[in-house]
DNA sequence: GTCCCTATACTCGGATAGCAAGTGTCCGAGTATAGGCGG
DNA sequence: CCGCCTATACTCGGACACTTGCTATCCGAGTATAGGGAC
């Protein structure tokens, strides 16, 4: 089981967004070169959250992506599913019901016990990210970053924001 | 994120092991025959449950797969790494440490925030996984499959063993 | 009848192709801006 | 000096190659078995 690079990108791209002052954006390139990571690659990721309206985009001379909501009501899961999809990691393909012991598939209960499980477990997952927002991951960003590299990207700010 | 085949595979077959009686063994091929799945892949995955030693094999003619250990003494969770591998689903890069607010790396703490939100959600899906044990499966599957195929389950148990 | 030997058939294990999805990149359509021009 | 217009530069969005890992398969090494033969 992988999950793609796609989706720490995304969580610190939203992390950084949740910082801005209201009313300003950061483009794709911006956040790329923030993060140094390729700016063609996580602009695709940008448009998955733009898609799940997750952020919001405006084009033009001085647009950007911005949060669509407070980071209070943006979770984690939201981003994870924006970018990995809501489909789920195990997929049940029913192998009970092939083989010389299968009978009619009315015959079966509605889910199988080994995927009752699995799911349990998936649930257990999303249970965990949903509980967590943007705003308790900036809360802890804030705790954790060191002095330098805060007053670092404040600098930053300062020189890429109009 | 997805998990592959072999794992459904994997659990179900370990799961038909257990309802084996002592000092019998199943072949790759009987068991893919049973759960209709193509044999020489199922046999790859087996050989990973192998190199964990979750099942021992015996080589010849009456030889096969078996269970290394009482299934109650095997979780979920070790079939499923035995199969996916031990390594996280969510693999930090430590983008924080890049871009224009880089610092010296001794500054920043042992863990990222957000990949200790990511590794908190793996965790509580590991501790589904390894809250249940096959003899949990195999009661569960007692209990909800069909009459008519725990017969033919039978028969071809009859069918099969020496 | 019993024991031993050999040939056999069946087993696992690793090495080998094919394919889908994640990874990475590029260019075109559209828009708010900035400057110049006219009034 | 102010307002309008146009050209520009920058933005997003989707379409196009490439690499990794999952999917699928095959053949070779090794062994317990089953049968036959000798004693």
């Amino acid at each position: 089981m992988r999950l793609g690079e796609g989706v720490e990108w995304a969580v610190h791209s939203c992390t950084l967004l949740a910082l801005l002052p209201p009313g300003t954006a950061l483009s794709a390139a911006r956040l790329a070169e923030f993060h140094g990571v390729p700016p063609a690659y996580l602009a695709k990721h940008l448009q998955q959250l733009s898609a799940a309206g997750i952020v919001e985009s405006t084009t033009g001379r001085k647009g950007g992506y911005r949060l669509a909501r407070p980071p209070a009501e943006i979770t984690v899961l939201d981003v994870v599913e924006a970018v990995e999809g809501r489909d789920r990691a195990f997929r049940c393909t029913e192998i009970r019901q092939r083989g010389p012991a299968a009978v009619a598939a009315s015959q079966y209960a509605p889910v199988c016990g080994i995927a009752r499980v699995m799911h349990q477990a998936e649930a257990a997952w999303r249970r965990e990210l949903k509980a967590h927002t943007l705003a308790d991951v900036v809360e802890a960003v804030n705790r954790d970053v060191p002095p330098d590299a805060a007053a670092k990207a404040v600098a930053w700010f300062q020189e890429v924001l109009p």
